[in-house]
DNA sequence: GGTTGACCTGGAGCGGACTCCAGGTGGAAT
DNA sequence: ATTCCACCTGGAGTCCGCTCCAGGTCAACC
């Protein structure tokens, strides 16, 4: 096992089919090999790619900074070091992501406490 | 000090004078006061307000969900109830965004960490 | 040989949340 | 008196990330 069809691959990555395609008309997929008769064929390969892009999107990473990770990852070990300052850009904007999250539910479970009937000025 | 013009409260919520308006408009922001002029005139209850209304929009909440609290905190106290149940559902949902940011974040990390020349298969 | 059914393509359409624009008003400063 | 500026309105436009559609192909099953 090693070859996927489309819906498979939807599947299995949790992007639509229509994605899928959308993602390689853009460029975020690369390479995807076709049988003989003219239909995506995805690799495990492409199946792990696609785990990466999964968790950039799920991260809030926009679609042309993930093209620009994408290119570099086409590149060789020389875009090493560009990669991973997109990577470590991108973390500490999930930190803050995380930090302003939490500091909102507080305000939410205060309310949610003055609802519920705690103690409560307005 | 209890009122403020447009611009001052943009400043002070961090919504654009342009979503204000629009806010006002979908009626997430009802009875907002105006002057002589037709102006518009915002009091400390709308700063607060819109405290709130950050907070949802913040932490992911659709504005027609907004938009169903909003109409429920015109109602009097026979709404707290099914406001709390909306309060109480998106802490859930917040709880599992932050959960996924996490997880997601660590597979960053992982990477991040082979880039840095960590160990690493692929 | 006909009918599925999964896939293909290019391109149009959509939903969400704003953001911008043209044209106008009213009060204040020069 | 005029220039300015912050504001007003209704409505159009924008950006993002898909999602859907029409029309066509191919292998497979009855």
């Amino acid at each position: 096992m090693s070859s996927y069809s489309p819906s498979e691959t939807a599947e299995k990555s949790g992007f639509s089919i229509d994605t899928l395609r959308y993602y390689e008309k853009i460029g975020l997929l690369d390479g995807i090999a076709r049988n003989a008769s003219g239909r995506r064929v995805f690799s495990d390969d492409d199946l792990s790619w696609l785990g990466m892009l999964r968790c950039l999107r799920e991260t809030g990473m926009p679609i042309a900074e993930m093209l620009r990770y994408s290119e570099l990852a086409r590149g060789g070990e020389e875009t090493f070091a560009e990669r991973l300052e997109i990577l470590q850009d991108h973390d500490r904007r999930v930190e803050e992501q995380i930090g302003l999250l939490r500091s909102q539910q507080k305000k939410i479970q205060w309310k949610i406490s003055f609802y519920s009937g705690g103690t409560g000025s307005a």
